[in-house]
DNA sequence: TGATGATGTCAACAGATGATTACTTGTGCT
DNA sequence: AGCACAAGTAATCATCTGTTGACATCATCA
């Protein structure tokens, strides 16, 4: 009988540890927040040394910092759609804001993020980032439109947090283009000149 | 010298540790959430001993359920904001809802609501009635009319957020009446009959 | 007065948790 | 071949955390 004995040391061939390291731990904080997600959950979950996470990330907290490194091309993506002229891109913000909650590729790490960023003080600046990135992209904002910039996020957080974390009513199930356009409205009216 | 020595057993005269502990516990839970204020930062902040915690609670989580229960008065409150016609209550329940924000005597229970429901799904009940409530008080709804209020509550919920939480823009900043004078043309799309 | 329960302290346990250290083995370069 | 470094493991530490049990003192009421 040939025992698979646990050998010490590097093992031969390359190895993907690292980026299953990544994922384990997107899920895991995207479920349970920086607190609740454990270095040993999260090596137990990639089925990887708990060591491998030091030696690889440092410590928690960075592990947890390359967790929400969103793709360049996300931020471009949320950067475009406040660029244009505000009076008329409710529905494209809408879109994109919600879309970026519906992909699963993104999705974890916007659960990390506003699970992590609400429970304490700590790794609120990801959060914040988050709901003011939009406000900075428009950096040539007319000052008395910022609130209203502010306000339109604010209902799409609280969209998203409804629907992808409480599930509350029929905001879990509805589908997304229906979503989309019961919410634009609400976001035109926070765009629009006052 | 008159040593004020540390006696044990119960001290003489009345005591409101009982009501010191609660204080506390409703402190630290919205300031940290339920994973991170430990019993031993509440004990400290009540200047009171650990294990009294558990005399008088049980145990923690059933402390978090003691601080969490909003006097009867506010949930007549939150009852009476949404039981009236939908088409036009929208000022009535954005006031209703971000005033408790406001209130002292109710925003730790709100801050410790929100950062312990969204760090984890353990803690996620409270959350949800506090966005579901509303749903259920307005019994006789409309089943069109459900996603509506719906969405009116989490851009409540955002907005409550964005302002105590995260302190985005002038969100933070800018006086209640002006808060509610801008978030209520919005929640009146919400509330209105499509 | 005496019994009973409420109030409070102390010490400690058992498990979880983040981090570190020493050590082993493969890889790549010269 | 020889060497520096990367990848990986095991063991362990120090601390934090929730909870418990034994004990001490006071208040209340018959």
């Amino acid at each position: 009988m040939v025992t698979k004995t646990k050998r010490t040391g590097r093992p031969p061939g390359a190895s993907d540890n690292r980026d299953r390291i990544l994922e384990a731990a997107r899920a895991e904080f995207a479920a349970k927040g920086f607190r609740g997600a454990t270095t040993r959950s999260i090596a137990e979950a990639a089925g990887v040394n708990v060591a491998l996470l030091a030696h690889y990330f440092g410590n928690k907290r960075q592990l947890f910092a390359a967790t929400l490194d969103l793709p360049e091309a996300v931020r471009d993506e949320m950067a475009r759609a406040t660029s244009g002229d505000l009076d008329t891109t409710a529905e494209s913000l809408t879109r994109t804001y919600l879309g970026l909650w519906e992909n699963p590729a993104t999705r974890d790490q916007l659960l990390a993020t506003v699970r992590s960023g609400l429970s304490s003080e700590e790794a609120i600046e990801p959060l914040r980032d988050l709901l003011a990135g939009a406000l900075h992209s428009a950096a040539n904002l007319d000052p008395r439109r910022e609130a209203g910039l502010a306000l339109a996020m604010s209902h799409l957080l609280g969209t998203a947090i409804a629907r992808h974390l409480t599930g509350v009513g029929p905001l879990g199930t509805i589908p997304f283009d229906e979503l989309v356009n019961r919410v634009t409205p609400a976001v035109q009216v926070h765009l629009s000149p006052r």
